[in-house]
DNA sequence: ACGGAAGATGTGCATATACACATGATGCGG
DNA sequence: CCGCATCATGTGTATATGCACATCTTCCGT
């Protein structure tokens, strides 16, 4: 009855699959899930904090405390230029540059997936997260 | 780029669905997590706490942690008996007795998911999970 | 100009997850 | 009997997540 309860099966799939890429990234010293706002913020430069968070599907406050480490680290900025208390988000130099070091880690990390999976069921995984990702 | 960041998906889906079960389930007092270890104690009886977190794909001593608010709830007992530190874990009354309350909640949460998606997108949805939990 | 709606944050509290390191219990080979 | 490998746990530290509540900023209607 657990095996086919998606809450359960979703979590187990993204705590292995968290797992997985973790370890690759390790040498780095930078976690998947830091890697992934690094990489939004070079992608999209939000207006706000909020803004990002609804687009990346992470409850706003939780984001606040993950972007934290990152702000600790040296890696990203905001100011306050924008409307209201409002934060644009930014890599400083060193978050541009250790995103540049990442990528193709992570390119091969897909790549052996990808691989390993097959390109039809890597396909059909992509679509059914994809799904799972909109149930809220 | 991100979208298809393997890591960033099957995280993004567990958060949708746990936000969506936990939403539910609130009423009861209990979360999605917490619910599916009372059922997995319930249908295992695990000899270990490392047994118990092996079969579910769960860290070891995260699973410890996960078990603690259960048993301050006073849901969930383990006694020494077995070989070594080992812990057998059962449930308590109060425990079988929530599950069995959370039971029809839970099974009408996985109905209305399914009427959602459909039969076909259910069961791709519930092959890729099995394949992504697997990828460790 | 005032007051309240809207939007953006921060923070307290609780859970969930993982890795590294330390400890307790068992049993076997010598 | 001793030492060591093995298995099961507990704990420290850090991140990740979510909800409820409080605060701050802007702007709009009267």
């Amino acid at each position: 009855m657990l095996g086919q309860c998606m809450v359960v099966k979703t979590r187990q799939a993204a705590r292995a699959v968290t797992r997985r890429y973790n370890q690759l990234l390790r040498p780095l010293g930078i976690q998947t899930t830091q890697a992934s706002l690094l990489f939004a913020i070079r992608s999209g430069r939000f207006d706000s904090v909020s803004d990002m968070a609804n687009t990346l599907g992470i409850e706003r406050s939780a984001l606040t405390r993950n972007l934290k480490p990152l702000r600790d680290m040296g890696l990203v900025v905001s100011d306050n230029e924008g409307k209201g208390r409002a934060q644009r988000l930014s890599l400083t130099p060193e978050g541009a540059a250790l995103a540049v070091t990442v990528l193709p880690m992570w390119v091969d990390a897909q790549n052996a997936l990808k691989a390993e999976l097959g390109e039809r069921t890597w396909n059909m995984v992509q679509h059914s997260l994809s799904i799972m990702g909109e149930v809220g």
